[in-house]
DNA sequence: GCCACCCTGACGATGCGTAAGTGTAA
DNA sequence: TTTACACTTACGCATCGTCAGGGTGG
């Protein structure tokens, strides 16, 4: 068979049977007596393999030393292309993010694409110095429409605390358009992005960020349903009173949390309500237990944390769960009682 | 700045900044007197907006006209890069996917790499009768170990009925590997590839793929459940009566449903339970509803495939069904239960 | 004179299209 | 003679390392 109709039939055009040729793949088996070359059936079967071999990524040269060389095993060879093959994947996965973010700014011209590249690539930089820079540059002027979805990436990635609230504070200027994908964020299967996105929506102003934080106080994840707690506390939002006293009694951010509890409070209502769960969660009321003084066997800075919080609860159950702890066997809680005690009849 | 000094913070090359040079992309401002070049600030810059561009994938000639060119808008080009970009994604996918399974079936040699290589082509050829040849051939002697994933991919996307019987055929051969990976099947959000995964799963022998059977009588697509519960069924497993009943009242493989239950049926308790089921579900029992003859207003296709049903299930129950079909006010109902019935007499 | 630079020019690798210039089969 | 092949040789593409051969600065 000629050149050409293997060409043809195989797919592999004249020119690269040429090559293959001289390279030492192939060789056609004979020539006519006008210098033609004639392929034979097994030749195109190698043809054939050759471009198996070659739909595999492998360079011509391996090719030839696959097909020739029989100590050339495939194993090891194999393995280095999957390799390659996923490092170019993991390339290629990240500049279209990259031209995806660009695309989105809309960039009038070259200079807007060579701004936004400088603010992705600082973004992404290692040094934090850089990232805060970039956080907070992304909000200046002359800057082309900020990527929004890079900031949340950042945002959502980001563990220094500095550059993650500059990181926050940009996005909440950007507005809502951030919502979306930080509500995703919300989902991740990772429990620091689920924690970074809960801040992030807590800075956002509007109420469709309100709206996303109602959603998410009925999270799984307590370090979500506590940071939406504390701000839709600090508006008055009554369904929190239940996450912020735990979060008194288990002393995480239970300043931040007390405040919001006054701020509920201000309704005589949830302020009862309120009232009754410190109490409860400080054990009173319940039946001394074993130990000598009186609630001597639970944890004293529950007790002292509680009383703190009832400072800011107005109302009637907050005294009398102030009086219990002010005799109290332990005296820092004891103390922190009475002191509460007299401020309020003196505010009274 | 000397060129080496560029090199050396920009992370350009001295070669390739000459090369720049030489396409016009930088043009140091001076030289010293012995020639030396000499590069700016200016010329920093702009060596770094040449690699910003560049790692955004422009080749050195668009950089050129982007830099220089007033006409040169980013959108287009910006947009093109996408495109190119997914295409190499998903080409590289595809390409690792294949490498995989290459890679899973351990070849000794190249001739085993290329013998997959065919196989995995003819897989996934346009032509059913290669895909059909190749599943066939997949399970012949001297082949290298089947590449179960790519079966199980196969299997789970053939619409050509024959060919998805040669792939079934082939992947119970090669034994219960492929169970987990038909699993994932059931869950697939794609209802064709749910069901044949099914189909597979239902060919696949020993206690293993029972198991999962079982499980998928739960499952909440009725082809999932129908296709288990035939199988299971036939296999004497009592809980797939309630299933099999309903596919004889609407018709979907009601003479295997049928045969099934007679399986089950040979346990007088169960024969009870589903000649009562196939009775509820011709409407036997019930008040006459308002047209002229009885059960005239019910669907009498149901009635005729519970009456040829009812034939395969043994008892009391079935007996006193049989007769009241028997007097149905559609003849093919009535002639059909009156048949069985003789059958039945005779048998007895 | 030595070392560390700089200069220009050119080859190689990679895979393949596209010629140019010429010969052959029907 | 025309047409459709075939032949060899070679350039070009895009990027970059690297070497050769020679000069400069300190």
């Amino acid at each position: 068979m000629l050149i050409g109709e293997v060409a043809r039939r195989s797919g592999v055009s004249a020119r690269m049977l040429r090559h293959y040729e001289s390279l030492g793949l192939v060789r056609p088996t004979g020539r006519s007596g006008s210098g033609y070359r004639e392929y034979s059936e097994s030749d195109i079967r190698r043809i054939f393999h050759i471009e198996s071999l070659r739909s595999l990524g492998l360079s011509l040269r391996d090719v030839g030393r696959a097909l020739d060389d029989p100590g050339f095993a495939p194993a090891g060879l194999v393995e280095d292309l999957i390799g390659r093959a996923r490092e170019r994947i993991a390339a290629e996965t990240e500049l279209l993010t990259r031209l995806r973010r660009i695309d989105a700014s809309e960039p009038a011209g070259w200079d807007d694409v060579l701004r936004i590249v400088a603010l992705l690539q600082a973004l992404g930089s290692e040094s934090a110095g850089r990232r805060q820079r970039a956080a907070l540059s992304s909000q200046g002027p002359g800057s082309a429409t900020p990527p929004t979805e890079a900031l949340v990436g950042a945002v959502l990635t980001e563990d220094e605390i500095n550059v993650g609230g500059a990181l926050r504070w940009a996005l909440a200027q950007s507005g809502a358009d951030a919502l979306p994908l930080l509500t995703e964020g919300l989902a991740s299967p990772d429990a620091g992005v689920r924690r970074r996105a809960a801040e992030a929506i807590a800075r956002i102003p509007g109420e469709a960020a309100g709206a996303v934080l109602r959603e998410a106080l009925g999270s799984s994840d307590v370090v979500v349903r506590r940071c939406a707690a504390l701000v839709l506390g600090a508006r008055g939002v009554p369904e929190t009173a239940g996450v912020l006293v735990a979060m008194v009694a288990e002393g995480v951010n239970d300043t931040e949390a007390a405040d919001a509890l006054g701020v509920l409070a201000r309704d005589p209502e949830t302020a009862a309500r309120i009232a009754a769960g410190l109490a409860s969660a400080a054990g009173l009321g319940a039946a001394p237990s074993s130990a000598g003084g009186s609630q001597g066997g639970g944890d004293a800075g529950v007790r002292r944390r509680v009383a703190e919080a009832l400072a800011e609860i107005p109302g009637e159950a907050a005294a009398k769960a102030l009086v219990e702890l002010a005799a109290d066997g332990d005296r820092a809680v004891a103390v922190t009682a009475a002191y509460v005690l007299r401020l309020r009849a003196g505010s009274a």
